[in-house]
DNA sequence: TCTGGGGTCCTAGGACCC
DNA sequence: TCTGGGGTCCTAGGACCC
């Protein structure tokens, strides 16, 4: 059996642990730059604020009725999901972290998963202060379902009897499913599928070839046959560093700046899962909400010698891309950089020709700037391309604290 | 004024090989 | 007149997820 354990609004959740009085208020979560709801408490949801609503729309509405928008704070995020992931690995053998705010976990068959459960939840709530939902179900596609029936309101849903699992099916809409989005949803529609009990009595070998192996997989699992087998995303294969600008720009400096944050970022990443990468895709994009400016995307595929962490040869890597690239007729909105062809950094395969010495000392180099930031504090070391002081190039207006991660944010009780 | 960011997987099609 | 068949690797683009 699979228990699949998600967090409640879970960035408004975090928020909510150390600032007690956003609860009972409608609260919610913006993306970078301010940009979108990305997070919703019940209350906002209530209120009727749609997920990924532009702030600047709907802003002046939602303060009226009392609500509080926070920018995001990642750090605070990433760490109390770390401290979720590492509770359950206390109490679970076999756990699949999914995303930030959920994970899998494998259980053996029991009689009273609703106890199990109860117990699990209340524990949670009482060690790391996030309210969560848990699903029971044979396979993951059905634990998705569940879940969502959970989150409804008994907080707790066991979906395993087949004659249940049947009764459920019937009533969930195909669009629902786990797996199908929109696209697939609109073509199953045509053929006049509209449910997920629609969906598993269908024909499988002309699904299959019409909508691929996935569509397969899904229907096993709908079926009650567990096909998705866990993963392990403890290292990643592409790395996306990427964001918006606050105002618009147009020199190649300036992209050549902005982009070499996002270069540093990257390796960072990558050294953490010490991991290299043997390319790297620099992307510009013009702004899609500005017609006063010819629309211009475009990316360069820069291949590295040979793979490597070292951030200097993306940094190289990063001028020969954007001179492909940019154009000085057009105006810059957001831009990014993915690391590719990524392998561990101990299963590599050296060339011939690689200089071995050189390769040490880069490794050797790249450990001390790691090292030289931890002890000191982020950019106490950074590259000359780099803006001098860490300027926020994002408008993060309303950020709380970072209460877990920084002495500075910790919390005072009066 | 203001419209997010980070991932995975599959498939088709081209280039190339024998 | 006739224009194979089997395979790999790479990339771009689509679809999906959170």
């Amino acid at each position: 059996m699979f228990m699949l354990v998600d967090c409640d609004n879970f960035f408004v959740s975090c928020e909510r642990i150390f600032q007690p009085h956003l609860k009972k208020r409608p609260l919610v979560v913006l993306s970078n730059n301010d940009g979108c709801v990305v997070s919703r408490s019940n209350e906002a949801k209530k209120a009727l604020i749609p997920m990924c609503a532009p702030f600047f729309k709907i802003a002046q509405d939602f303060k009226a009725i009392g609500g509080i928008a926070l920018s995001s704070n990642y750090e605070l995020y990433a760490d109390i999901s770390n401290r979720l992931m590492t509770f359950l690995r206390q109490h679970f053998q076999e756990i699949e972290p999914y995303s930030i705010d959920e994970a899998f976990i494998k259980i053996p068959y029991q009689d009273n998963f609703l106890a199990t459960a109860a117990h699990l939840r209340s524990a949670i709530l009482q060690q790391i202060g996030i309210p969560v939902s848990i699903a029971v179900a044979p396979s993951k596609t059905l634990c998705k379902i569940a879940s969502n029936l959970a989150k409804k309101g008994p907080k707790i849903y066991e979906l395993t009897s087949p004659n249940h699992i049947t009764a459920i099916l019937d009533k969930t809409e195909i669009g629902e499913i786990w797996g199908i989005g929109k696209s697939t949803a609109d073509k199953l529609k045509f053929y006049g599928i509209f449910t997920a009990s629609d969906l598993i009595k269908a024909p499988l070998a002309m699904l299959r070839k019409s909508f691929g192996i996935n569509i397969e997989k899904t229907i096993r699992e709908l079926q009650g046959h567990a096909c998705i087998e866990f993963e392990d995303h403890s290292s990643v294969k592409t790395i996306i560093s990427s964001g918006s600008f606050e105002h618009e720009i147009n020199t190649f400096e300036q992209l050549e700046q902005n982009l070499s944050e996002f270069v540093d970022c990257a390796c960072q990443r990558l050294r953490a899962q010490h991991s290299v990468a043997g390319a790297m895709i620099v992307q510009i994009f013009s702004n899609r909400f500005n017609h006063t400016h010819p629309q211009y995307n475009n990316s360069a595929f820069v291949g590295m010698k040979q793979p490597t962490a070292n951030t200097a040869c993306f940094m190289h890597g990063l001028k020969q891309g954007l001179q492909q690239i940019y154009r000085n007729d057009c105006w810059y909105k957001r831009a990014g950089v993915i690391l590719s062809g990524i392998e561990n950094q101990t299963l590599q395969q050296p060339d011939l020709l690689t200089d071995t010495q050189q390769q040490k000392k880069d490794e050797k180099l790249m450990q001390m700037f790691d090292d030289i930031n931890q002890k000191f504090g982020r950019r106490s070391i950074f590259f000359a391309i780099q803006a001098q002081k860490a300027k926020s190039y994002l408008k993060r207006e309303f950020k709380s604290p970072n209460f877990t991660t920084s002495w500075l944010d910790l919390p005072k009780v009066n």
